[in-house]
DNA sequence: CATTGCTGTTAGTATATGCTAATTTCAACC
DNA sequence: GGTTGAAATTAGCATATACTAACAGCAATG
């Protein structure tokens, strides 16, 4: 468990994130999603496999050795937490909270880190849902592309890769498309390629490629709004 | 108001502290201080000097400018508002959290500084007593070297050269010399080198180096101890 | 089967940060 | 006034992180 640099905790933490979501692991998506030039992340890829970090298969694919996945786990775990914290102690809106954990969470020290998660009372998700390294979300999960119409769902994680997007984030809130709320699918439109909700706050309408990305859970008729006012 | 990278904001951060405890700020200190080679002590401050952060006198002093000491207050502020943070939210010893500190105050937005000085009241004072940039100690505060036998002192400040040896800071605290406590001037001898301490924990000795940086407040007699269970 | 196009890789640079060894500068002291 | 010693500086080098331009490899597609 040596140092690393921002740098290697970042492109770990981004491979742990593409292993999570089911997204094959590759250069070109680093390249992508960190906005550097592939030869950059070629040296870097070369220097993480040099230090035991990940290991590159004949396809190309990166795989985190144990001690990349033990870093990257760790390294997701400080920036749920902060998140937690800038949201829940510090008032933070949610959709704003991942810029600012970007920064923190590689300046937490193993003791912050354990006296903040015990401040917080050791919570398990972040503020968009989603869950802290070891747990997991419930197994009837599905994203909003899979909901039918008709169904009403509660809203569960917001996923990753659109919290990059601090305009669109803001949309979900406006919408209150957020972790706890519940929607009904009222239809989804090939031609548009969007699908349309219902929620309390009104009605409202999300490109397919944003609904593949939230995960919801289906709230059978007669749970419907059990938790809301 | 650039983005300036750790390295840079280590270095400004020094001078500022040199500054305030009324040391000349030559390049040695910050080598010494920074444990850094005199030579990559000198190619940063040329950068610095390019980037307009710092001017090198004649003497070879090193002077903030405007900027430099705007941004050094800045990086003071945000160290100092972690540390109150670590230890009266999350409860870490006040001899340790300078540590942490360091690493949180380059990883703090704006935003996350502003909430935080929010939620916990606008501190005026880190744990060590060092107030905030635009704060200033009491007037009448002097070294424990400048009290003199007899006199009942309160502890006002650990000066910020101290905080860098941990095992020191804990024996201090062992002794209760911290902020607020209230100790009797015994004698100082030369031939030790050194001031003994009387409190109502037990006796203490503290080393002239260390006496220097220790700053306090005489109590008047009648006053003595009323803050103090 | 050959072309197209994405992905990966090499080559060549640049900058920030770090080091050691050697040299210069300058003030203070004999 | 000359010597000495600390401080500054130069030279030479190394590593991590970045880039562009150019090229290689390989799969999918016409």
């Amino acid at each position: 468990m040596t140092e690393h640099s921002k740098v290697i905790e970042e492109y770990l933490l981004t491979l742990y994130k593409l292993n999570r979501a089911g997204e094959p692991a590759k250069a070109v998506t680093i390249a992508n999603r960190l906005d550097t030039s592939p030869p950059t992340v070629h040296a870097t890829i070369l220097r993480m496999q040099r230090d035991g970090l990940v290991n590159v298969t004949k396809t190309k694919e990166l795989a985190l050795t144990k001690e990349g996945q033990s870093i990257a786990e760790d390294i997701a775990y400080r920036h749920n937490l902060s998140e937690y914290f800038l949201c829940n102690t510090l008032g933070i809106p949610w959709y704003e909270v991942h810029q600012h954990a970007h920064l923190l969470e590689h300046a937490m020290t193993p003791i912050v880190v354990e006296k903040l998660a015990e401040f917080l009372g050791k919570p398990e998700f972040c503020p968009h849902g989603t869950p802290m390294p070891g747990t997991e979300l419930p197994e009837n999960t599905i994203t909003l592309m899979e909901a039918k119409p008709g169904m009403t769902v509660e809203v569960a994680m917001i996923g990753e890769v659109l919290e990059d997007s601090v305009d669109l984030m803001k949309i979900l809130h406006e919408h209150k498309v957020m972790p706890g709320k519940q929607h009904k699918v009222i239809e989804k439109t090939e031609v548009m390629r969007s699908i349309s909700l219902e929620s309390k706050e009104g009605p409202s309408s999300l490109p397919f490629h944003v609904a593949e990305k939230i995960f919801v859970i289906e709230i059978p008729k007669d749970k419907k709004r059990s938790i809301q006012p």
